[in-house]
RNA sequence: GGAGAGAUGGGUGAGUGGCUUAAACCACAGGUUUGCUAAACCUGCGAAGGAGGUAACUCUUUCCGAGGGUUCGAAUCCCUCUCUCUCCGCCA
């Protein structure tokens, strides 16, 4: 949610970063709504005062037995004009809010101006392309020679985009997401927290999922919706909150099961585990004083790639544009890895720093120098499990159908070398 | 799922229609004094807004779980909902 008073005060420079998202200038109407709400509430609160005036005068009266019948009838006109003024303070508070949750953040003054995913912006990359003396397969060429990976069995229980993964494969995937979250609480100083799956619409709202995004979601009808990513409960820990600033920074993270309809992406990625209506994911969240965001996003980035690397897995790191930038974030870290079957780079975690916007919507909080400041929050995916097992399949497949395991993942997998 | 009891500031907790401008205590912050691992005393201490002022500030509205209603006036009365606790039932 954005904040009126940034607005009011600079509506050209917000108008321009609405526009480096795709919005139209709308700065000029939400002032003027504001304006309305305003007026209306200065005249009201002064009927108000004077009501309360009023029935001050009526008690004292009353209680010295007087006559009140002048006080009265001023109260009765007083109460028709506070009730029309109330219902056009709540109209037009409701038209601004209406305008205010749909709106996108405003881009870090470092985000790449831009309108498509091409003009995405390369920051760094560590690693380098792995040499086949074969032609490498696809991940789920490799999974389904060993039939350890099957769709159809997945697709007859829950129809397209799920998967099943047996033995081996299964037991691998528990592996990856326990040397994730043994290395981001042990040594990147993470909390680890068992989220519910299940949140409430006004969860959603605060990370900013809803109101504009509900067809990217799955719902358990009674107002329940299953998580896209844990960032939703993660963030919302401390939602409603005013916190201590020696709270902060506060890290937390969470191994989830995320579920996405995927209603924009029809005919896109359909083979294979890549793109399922239900993924794991690792997920790393930070509430953190504004200052240190900036910092925070860097660090975070960090503690993602920094298991790529343990991994040895090629990746490179991108800064998204404005265009291909999520909602909530003013800046965003993709970093995509290297599948050597595919032949291409693919998104396997995306960190962002998301402000004070989500704080806003949520209403956290913290206390400093006897001020109440939103706190900033950031997310990233340390990292994508489901597409770690994949680049892992792709990048350390042998010529003869199976699968090295990558040396710091042994000791999660009874110390065997390959994957069958 | 059934029955009962509750929800008041950071915490405990008083408050059954106007004397509450939400008491008191604890915690916290600042200060004074005594003098030493502390005590006593004083002061301050919830949130979100609006109007005025260059400003320190002043005035004012709303908020006692949430939303409606009654009333000149609601923490207090009525209705709906949510959550918590206790007991019973069911259950991994």
């Amino acid at each position: 949610m954005h904040n009126i008073n940034y607005i009011r005060e600079n509506p050209t420079e917000f108008d321009n970063s609405m526009k480096t998202r795709g919005e139209k200038p709308i700065a000029y109407k939400i002032i003027n709504i504001d304006k309305e709400k305003r007026e209306a509430q200065t005249v009201m609160q002064n009927l108000l005062a004077e009501r309360n005036q009023l029935s001050k005068i009526i008690g004292k009266l009353k209680s010295e037995k007087k006559d009140t019948i002048n006080e009265m009838a001023k109260v009765e006109d007083l109460k028709n004009n506070i009730n029309t003024l109330k219902e056009l303070e709540t109209l037009k508070d409701d038209e601004l809010k209406a305008i205010l949750s749909r709106l996108p953040n405003i881009p870090d003054s470092s985000t790449p101006i831009g309108a498509y995913e091409e003009e995405n912006v390369f920051y760094r990359e560590w690693g380098n392309k792995p040499n086949f003396d074969f032609e490498p397969k696809l991940h789920f060429e490799i999974g389904e020679n060993s039939n350890l990976m099957n769709f159809e069995i997945a697709t007859k229980l829950s129809g397209p985009r799920f998967v099943i993964l047996k033995g081996q494969l299964s037991k691998f995937e528990r592996a990856i997401a326990n040397f994730m979250l043994d290395k981001h609480t042990n040594l990147n100083g993470y909390l680890e927290i068992h989220v519910p799956y299940l949140v409430k619409s006004e969860t959603l709202y605060g990370t900013g999922q809803l109101p504009k995004f509900s067809d990217d979601l799955f719902t358990a009808g009674d107002d329940h919706w299953l998580i896209p990513t844990a960032e939703v409960p993660l963030t919302s820990l401390c939602s409603n909150q005013i916190l201590n600033v020696n709270q902060l920074p506060m890290r937390v993270t969470s191994y989830t099961p995320c579920f996405r309809s995927e209603a924009g992406a029809a005919g896109k990625d359909t083979r294979g585990m890549l793109r399922q209506h239900q993924f794991t994911k690792v997920e790393l969240v930070s509430l953190v004083e504004p200052e240190q965001s900036s910092d925070e996003l860097e660090r975070m980035l960090n503690c993602a790639e920094g298991i790529l690397k343990d991994l040895n897995l090629h990746y490179r790191v991108m800064t998204l544009c404005t265009g291909d930038m999520g909602f909530g974030a003013k800046k965003t870290y993709d970093i995509e890895v290297w599948l050597p079957g595919e032949n291409k780079y693919r998104e396997i975690s995306s960190c962002s720093n998301c402000g004070d916007f989500q704080s806003r919507r949520m209403n956290t909080r913290y206390k400093k120098n006897d001020k109440n400041i939103y706190v900033h929050t950031l997310n990233g995916s340390g990292l994508a499990v489901g597409r770690t097992l994949i680049a892992i399949l792709e990048n350390y497949q042998t010529l003869d159908g199976n699968v090295k395991i990558p040396e710091v993942l042994k000791k999660y997998f009874d110390n065997q070398d390959t994957l069958f």
